[in-house]
RNA sequence: GCCGACUUAGCUCAGUGGUAGAGCAUUCGCUUCACACGCGAGAGGUCAGAAGUUCAAAUCUUCUAGUCGGCACCA
């Protein structure tokens, strides 16, 4: 092996074998009783590339799926992406230019449709061979995208219904419209920004018939090009007497009403507002109400159209805005121009500033799928929300304030809308042409040009992706499945049977920005289509920062791409430091946390490596592990005596257990033994529960102590001389096989957060198939991810060796901390006294040969009662030990009496904070007699060793 | 404007009522036969501020300040 770990090395080889050999479907899960688990990947744009969220994201989604597995779960991790509409439109539309010089509209519609898919064929793959690349254990056979056939007849279907049932419509609105994407855009896809350099225009318009005029202000001064009224409250004593009264629109020929509306408030502004129905959210309504005309004055590149007026046709809106304002300077109707912050929508995409625009758009009223989601959450408090504060309420907050969505966008690229029209404009909404043509009963029809969100195809993502089209009842596995439908299923992949297997998933893990884009549209679809929630929980991880606590992004080029730090520190160190922040919660991306990890990794290399130095002889033995596991291997094979004896049976095992007593390994445990055996078992539960409540970080943090500080630092230091001892012998094979199967089950409880790494090591180990039986899956032998995840026995937690081992570890702490201040050097030898209680002789007694090695020390001489030389560094430990470490001649007085007084200043404070407590006798009446007795065992401790202390510097002088 | 989160060691962060923790950085000492991506031993925090509840507060409540985020916005 060689000295440092290479992780390039492990992940060029191990997933491409684990592809192939299907490790990562369901399939590979023979046992028909299996309880299923499932999980979806939210669909990468099919344009993207990895960036750090998606890294985070998976890594989290990975590690559930990993254990799962493990657990015996018939495990499905379903991956895919999305045809990402405007962006990938954008792609082609820009390379057609680059390469052939023409437009989308010079090759026509279909050929176009062609062009994308084409690109996608050749590079649509490089998000999905990244997510290889991040070792996810996705079922590649399974993997799904928004536009393909069968994906596309659910969405078909899924409109056609909504329509039918009345809640997709066509409608015209004011839309956020993006001038240079030239599509519609829904709320969710604007980002409004603030503006400093806006201005308000304050604008003088005539009122016929009369010398006055009446001023109004507005930021945007083009816009009164389509003005159709002027509004003033009706309270508002100024305008009173204005009201009905017509104003002569300068610029134009035409004349526009005052009008009374409530909508304005007479203390903003002049408190007169000019009206423009077309474009403008607020001023539409308040034409609507008013029966005004909505005049558009823009094109859909947000230019000037006729209706301008032929000064201003053809000028793009900023510069028709320049116009405007120095023709109202010439005819002295200007009256000022004021500093303004303004707050302008941006398109998410491309920045442009959104134009608000009248037209003619589908819609979906989401009202009765947003009652059945709300109505989910307050029943069942579903889906459950990780972690629950605050998205749970922003997530029922925006679902009550839910407004109808804007489904239709101006592109090619994407699920043409399943509407035609005949010569009169009647739509005949159908899920093909031909039942259109039924419908209709002619056949001149032409189909809706538009395409539908990218996100109405996501919204289904949660069941489409299992084989769900809608064609026909296709229900879930909760729900009664009627021998018809399964007849009548048409997609060649059985997908009902995937649909009843994995739906609903177990958990959605994604970031908060989508959670209204995507989580409660697939909640709500899912509940009307299948009548069940999507998924059970849906995790929100945070955002991966900069380490200056920057957002990362593309015009401030503080990313940091994943597949850097993959290629400097390593898959598994990158996944660990993903998974070791807190769940949730943002956190700065520093070098250094994903270098500590690179050393962990390092350090499981090098501990393997250790082992397998010393491996000869040695065989995984799980059956040391677990006394019980060990009856219940012999039981098996005496099955046919006992017959129909029940594994489960914990009764009967209890019983039966003791009768293995006399050849119980635990007999023959070591206290290093046992207390590392503790320490693994209270490890593996605790891990266990971390992940049941998804605190990655949490199961991060006891892995790396786990296996640094327990197994390297000491077990391996406890027994390292047993396992190098020259010539074969049983004691040296036994504490191998020990190591090594410690080993093997800490490299499994890592799997999940670390695959490759523990992938390669494990196959390393020698004789690893004696650690299988119990595994769900014949292939066990194969591969680690297939092994049994440690699951931990409560059980196996040895407390008393848990102290023992404490008293251990601190004896030769405490002897190497003496030697550190007392500048003893390494080469130095001494000898240590050490008085104890009689329990502790003994365990001191039992571990001499690893105190001395472990302490650098000579002698070890215990005793009652300390019998040290004068000039000797004295320390006390808990458990009222106390040590001397004789140094003859080395001793410097001084030092150690300032030492000692050290200790007892440190002892003194605690002591009197701690009496103080005891002397409050609210505190002796109303504390919990447990925690009063704590206390008083603790004073009475500092008093022992205060006095030894006392003791000791006396003796010193 | 409304809602929410965060503020703990130099840095990045854990820690939901009972003596403040980790990693990195830092100091001292180590060619100890797995690992210098290492080993051993230290130093370092009045847990943003104030008030309150409690025998006991980093932890619960209220207020203040700062940082960040979401939603809604008046021309």
């Amino acid at each position: 092996m060689e000295k440092a770990y290479n992780p390039t090395e492990a992940e060029s080889t191990h997933y491409k074998r684990w592809e192939e050999r299907g490790y990562f479907a369901p399939e590979i899960n023979e046992n028909p009783n299996a309880e299923a688990f499932s999980i979806v990947i939210p669909p990468p744009n099919v344009t993207g590339s990895l960036h750090m969220g998606h890294a985070l994201q998976h890594t989290l989604m990975d590690v559930l799926t990993r254990r799962k597995r493990m657990q015996g779960y018939r495990t499905l991790f379903l991956v895919g992406v999305d045809h990402a509409g405007i962006s990938t439109q954008l792609m082609v539309t820009r390379q057609l230019k680059k390469d052939e010089h023409k437009t989308p509209q010079d090759i026509g519609r279909e050929t176009f449709t062609e062009r994308v898919w084409a690109w996608k064929e050749k590079y649509g793959g490089t998000i999905t061979n990244q997510i290889r690349r991040e070792g996810l254990s996705v079922d590649w056979s399974r993997e799904r995208f928004t536009m393909e056939e069968s994906l596309s007849i659910a969405v078909r279907n899924v409109f056609v219904r909504l329509y039918e049932e009345g809640w997709i419509y066509r409608g015209t609105r004011i839309v956020n419209w993006c001038p240079r994407d030239k599509t519609v855009l829904s709320d969710l896809e604007v980002k409004e920004e603030t503006r400093k350099d806006g201005k308000l225009y304050y604008l003088k318009y005539p009122i016929k018939d009369s010398n006055k005029k009446i001023t109004v202000a507005t930021t945007r001064p083009e816009t009164m090009l389509g003005d159709t009224a002027v509004a003033v409250n009706a309270d508002d004593e100024r305008y009173k007497d204005l009201i009905g009264k017509t104003i002569e629109l300068p610029l134009t020929d035409r004349e526009i009403p005052i009008i009374a509306d409530e909508y304005v408030d007479a203390e903003f502004g002049t408190g007169a507002v000019k009206i423009t129905p077309a474009h403008d959210p607020n001023d539409y309504e308040v034409g609507m109400r008013h029966n005004l005309e909505k005049l558009v004055v823009m094109n859909d590149d947000a230019t000037m159209n006729a209706n301008a007026g032929a000064d201003f046709e053809g000028l793009d809106r900023y510069e028709a805005r320049e116009k405007v304002v120095e023709k109202f300077e010439e005819l002295g109707l200007l009256e000022r121009i004021d500093d303004y912050e303004v707050v302008l929508p941006h398109c998410e995409r491309c920045r442009t500033v959104v134009e608000p625009l009248l037209s003619e758009q589908w819609f979906v009223n989401m009202s009765e799928m947003r009652d059945m989601a709300l109505d989910l959450m307050q029943k069942e408090h579903a889906p459950h929300f990780y972690p629950n504060v605050p998205h749970e309420k922003v997530y029922t907050t925006w679902l009550e304030n839910l407004k109808d969505w804007t489904i239709s966008r101006q592109l090619w690229w994407g699920h043409q809308i399943p509407a035609w029209y005949d010569k009169a404009g009647n739509v005949y909404v159908a899920r093909t042409k031909e039942e259109a043509i039924k419908k209709a009963g002619t056949d001149k029809l032409a189909q809706d040009s538009d395409v539908l969100d990218t996100w109405f195809s996501s919204a289904l993502w949660a069941f489409s992706t299992l084989g769900w089209t809608g064609e026909e009842v296709q229900s879930p596995k909760s729900k009664v499945q009627s021998q018809e439908t399964e007849q009548l299923t048409t997609d060649n992949r059985q997908p009902t049977t995937d649909l009843e297997t994995f739906y609903p998933t177990d958990v959605l893990v994604t970031g908060r920005d989508i959670i209204f884009l995507w989580v409660s549209r697939m909640v709500m679809t899912g509940l009307k289509f299948l009548g069940e929630k999507p998924f059970k929980d849906v995790i929100i991880h945070g955002t991966v920062l900069d380490k200056n606590g920057q957002r990362m992004s593309k015009t401030k080029n503080n990313g940091i791409d994943p597949l850097d730090v993959f290629d400097k520190y390593g898959v598994d160190a990158t996944r660990m430091t993903l998974a070791g922040s807190s769940t949730g919660a943002d956190f700065a991306w520093r070098d250094e946390k994903v270098e500590s990890f690179r050393n962990f990794a390092n350090k499981i290399w090098n501990a393997t490596r250790f082992c397998l130095m010393n491996s000869e002889g040695a065989q995984v033995d799980y059956t040391f592990l677990n006394p019980k596991a060990e009856a219940r291997e012999i039981i098996k094979t005496l099955k046919d005596e006992l017959r129909e004896f029940d594994e489960e049976d914990e009764e009967f095992l209890d019983k039966v257990i003791p009768e293995f007593a006399a050849d119980n390994p635990k007999e023959n445990l070591s206290i290093a033994d046992r207390w590392i055996i503790s320490r693994l078992n209270k490890t593996a539960l605790n891990v266990n529960k971390a992940l049941e409540n998804y605190q990655f970080h949490e199961a991060v943090q006891l892995l790396y102590h786990f296996f640094w500080d327990d197994f390297c630092d000491w077990y391996i230091e406890l027994v390292k001389d047993e396992i190098t001892s020259e010539g074969v012998n049983t004691k040296r094979d036994t504490a191998r096989s020990r190591i090594i199967t410690i080993l093997e089950q800490a490299l499994r409880l890592l799997h999940p957060f670390m695959p490759f790494l523990t992938e390669e090591l494990w196959h390393k180990l020698p004789e690893v198939s004696h650690a299988l039986h119990n595994c769900a899956y014949k292939n066990a032998a194969a591969t680690i991810m297939l092994t049994d995840y440690p699951q931990g026995d409560a059980s196996m937690i040895d407390e008393k060796a848990e102290s023992e081992m404490q008293a251990v570890i601190e004896l030769i702490s405490k002897v190497r901390n003496i030697r550190a201040e007392m500048n003893i050097k390494p080469s130095d030898k001494p000898a240590i006294y050490v008085a104890a209680n009689q329990d502790l002789q003994k365990i001191f007694r039992e571990n001499k040969a690893q105190i001395l090695k472990l302490a650098r020390a000579d002698e070890l001489k215990i005793s009652e009662s300390l019998d040290a030389p004068k000039a000797s560094a004295r320390g006390v430990l808990s458990g009222n030990v106390e040590i001397a470490i004789p140094l003859e001649g080395l001793i410097d007085f001084e030092k150690e009496s300032e030492r000692l007084e050290n200790q007892l200043t440190k002892l003194n404070t605690e002591g009197e904070r701690l009496t103080r407590q005891l002397a409050n006798k609210n505190f002796i009446e109303k504390a919990p007699v447990e925690k009063v007795n704590e206390l008083r065992n603790r004073v009475a401790e500092i008093q022992q060793q205060t006095a030894a202390l006392r003791q000791n510097l006396t003796a010193l002088k």
